[in-house]
DNA sequence: AGGGCTTTTGGAAACGCTCCCAGTAAATAC
DNA sequence: GTATTTACTGGGAGCGTTTCCAAAAGCCCT
């Protein structure tokens, strides 16, 4: 095996110029067809493979995307970035994937990086909408982005995906109020971050139905430890909620932990509706009421649309709606 | 702002030429402090970035690595690219990622493009050890490969991060017998891939030491249709087996729907134990019990022998323990 | 047969960097 | 005071492509 063969060897090979041998490989429409076999044939037998990173340097773009992403361990990013990489790997795109924990002076420094990379586009599942300097190295960056259920001051041209939360937490919430239950929690994730946002708002919306509904938020972080904390925290208050409604399926984990510890049975001591499902929530001692959405789904779409984008059309934003799967989580409170 | 500083822009404000930029920014010995200074306030005046995609061009290293995966959706394989890539950044390297979807010939074209763009190194979890698209692929593949839990052929160099699967299953197994389980199943993985090895391997020696025990072992893949299919199929048959040996997370969701369709209770009519870890196993009724591994710390450490190889280094390979964690889903079989 | 087209091809300049090689200036040696 | 080293700096080639431009080759026409 020859070590490195490039164009100029192809072009010795079949006798003809570099430049001919360029336009054979990007299929330029104006090369006759002696030319092409020749070249091709060339190709075939070295075993020339063209180099991705000479060409990009050339002509600016590096068919691949960066995404930035709060955390991909989380299953339902993970399952996000699947969906986007099938559906860009069909188009020659490679996907970079990063983490930023929760951190989001991490998003601001994976951005740069990316840009520095000349990645050709971003999909973005940030840790914190509204971060400085996150946002200043968005609007810095002046190819197609496209959000994955984030919201970005109006200047900053993005494609979005979002999600209807309320067409999932109103029933929930809903199902909730006619069961019985007055004093619902909502533990919530990241505060400043669309699903949390809109979780909330949705929530809220359903318990005006009732004046006697007290909803309580209590913000943190997508993560185990705050659904751990929190739920030991208001379980063990005066005045328990009756229902806790979980904003994050990692949180949920945490809360699970934290109710075991507290031997608190579910729906009997207090219910339970989680958002963003886990494999195995339907398997769990009894099945939980959940908010669902198609996480694959998300992922493709994103990729569509910075796909568009980056041919050329206009930034659009695409709704999907959530749905909600009763279970047996939920139950009257006992008086 | 201006659309694009190069180090042009930056040499001409510094007033140096452009060799002289660059070798600041390489921290090349041999600047005086007063040409890095100016240098520097002219990089830091223009707000000039490095083009990385140049850097790369010129030096042949582009500081990024390709995780070839069978499916980075499943929560251990997220979970190691997540150990991954927080390594990695951390020496300014970027992570590529794939999915095989269980496709082999997929795991070769993924290798094939990641070569050409020239990543510096491959850290794979492929679908299937023996297939030969791959195996040549990665035979051109002259830079530093680090497997996680697969082997290669002899002349393929590579480290590896094996995982020692007889420490948790035969502890495992022994508990099956121990409690009079002598029909055995084990729904097991893709075949032709360590882990699917190793763990029937251990679960057959662990058999050995009981005459009467009897293990049969069901291949597949690495999906919920074959757990679902293959439990419905072997729990239908007339001398079914009082425990099942669930040989991935995947196909543990689609024994547990299986099971659930069957109206089969664990352990009352089947005892489980199931191979790695998903978020909620142990809230699942009843908590089951499992062999698990930790896979962000596999993640980091396929990092880790990656960057010492391209520092030099030869390939390495470490072994990491599992471990049984006892749980209420296995009972002594109903005679 | 020669002029004006169109189609196809070759040559060479970029893309933005790194790095080798010469060259200048300062420092040391004799 | 000249020769030799040492310490930096500038110029320019080159990484492997694409792409512009001009030259060549073919074609049709008068």
């Amino acid at each position: 095996m020859n070590e490195k063969v490039g164009m100029r060897e192809v072009a010795k090979r079949a006798g003809v110029a570099i430049s001919s041998v360029s336009r054979v490989l990007t299929d330029s429409p104006d090369v006759s067809e002696v030319m092409r076999n020749r070249v091709l044939d060339a190709v075939a037998a070295l075993g020339y493979e063209r180099d991705l990173l000479a060409m990009s340097m050339r002509t600016g773009a590096t068919q691949s995307i960066g995404f930035v992403a709060i955390n991909v361990s989380n299953p339902v990013i993970a399952t996000n970035s699947v969906g986007a990489e099938n559906e860009l790997s069909k188009s020659g795109y490679s996907l970079l994937i990063s983490n930023s924990q929760g951190n989001p002076e991490l998003d601001a420094d994976y951005i740069k990086h990316f840009a520095s990379r000349r990645v050709d586009g971003l999909i973005l599942s940030i840790t914190d909408e509204e971060n400085p300097r996150t946002l200043e190295m968005l609007r810095a960056f002046k190819k197609p982005i496209v959000l994955i259920d984030r919201e970005l001051p109006a200047d900053i041209p993005a494609g979005a995906v979002l999600h209807d939360h309320a067409s999932g937490v109103m029933p929930a919430a809903q199902h909730l109020i006619n069961l019985g239950h007055r004093r619902i929690v909502l533990i919530s994730g990241a505060p400043r971050v669309r699903p949390s946002r809109e979780r909330a708002l949705a929530l809220k919306a359903a318990a005006k139905t009732n004046p006697d509904v007290k909803v309580t938020l209590i913000p943190g972080g997508y993560s185990e430890i705050h659904g751990y904390e929190t739920t030991l925290k208001i379980m063990r208050e005066p005045n328990p909620p009756t229902a806790i409604f979980v904003g994050g399926n990692q949180i949920l984990v945490g809360v699970l932990r934290a109710l075991r510890e507290l031997k608190l049975k579910v729906p009997t001591d207090v219910s339970l509706v989680t958002c963003d499902d886990l494999p195995l929530a339907e398997f769990i001692d009894p099945p939980l009421a959940r908010v669902t959405r198609d996480a694959m789904n998300v992922g493709e779409k994103a990729a569509e649309l910075l796909l568009e984008q980056i041919n050329g059309a206009e930034p659009r934003t695409i709704i999907l709606p959530t749905s909600f799967a009763v279970g047996e989580s939920c139950a009257a409170p006992k008086k």
